[in-house]
DNA sequence: CGGCATCCTTTTGGATACTG
DNA sequence: CAGTATCCAAAAGGATGCCG
């Protein structure tokens, strides 16, 4: 009678999707999708992100395997990250969710709006 | 030179991408996708979440417009939640990103074995 | 059954200072 | 420039008790 569905504490799929779905990941990821950047150019381009999670979250994805860290052993040194080949494929389906953000704001706003009038 | 995206702090996008990418969201629209579903059964199928969680989650997913919720004036009361229309719109593309995480799960496992071996 | 209110712990994140 | 380390404030989250 009821569905089937459950999603297990261990579910490879929730363990992978919490890795993913932060505030910065998919913003960093289209910011790179663009150009290699280096790590203080992509602090200004994500506004609002501190330092420390930024360098939380680039490690994170490094070591996820979505993006690649290159250092120039210039002086000052340069640290430029780009995306890894997996990390272009995850792009695809976070596009078609960022699409959607846009296609359904006003829906989702019209939404709210009548839900805050009923309370 | 560089590439011109920039995330502002304002930007409709990051607003609602902040609403939906948590922890829950995606399974709770799961597994009502399947069948209209009452509160407890609900916290069942979604292994580890408190009840604060859920009704926190399920809050605001109703007040995005993405979840319907329905009272049966019983004894006791019988609560429960199905897609709405919109909801059935975002499970397209968590869908997609649903299916990336089982694609690519092996390719991140041994990319993290990768990055923990050369730390 | 489906919550809300409260308390308390744990996690997260910002600010600052320091380093190669 | 690109971080790390530390400290502290804020927010998230679990446990418990209570209610219609």
């Amino acid at each position: 009678m009821d569905g089937t569905i459950l999603f297990h504490v261990d579910c490879p799929s929730r363990l992978l999707f919490e890795q993913i779905a932060d505030k910065w990941s998919m913003m960093i990821l289209t910011v790179l999708d663009e150009n290699p950047t280096r790590f203080n150019e992509l602090k200004r381009r994500c506004e609002g992100v501190s330092q420390k999670s930024l360098s939380q979250t680039l490690r994170r994805l490094e070591r996820n395997g979505m993006v690649d860290r290159h250092v120039r052993s210039t002086s000052p040194v340069a640290v430029e990250y780009s995306l890894s080949p997996l990390g272009v494929t995850l792009l695809v389906p976070f596009r078609a969710l960022y699409r959607w953000t846009c296609d359904n704001m006003e829906a989702v706003e019209t939404a709210r709006r009548e839900f805050d009038v009923r309370e």
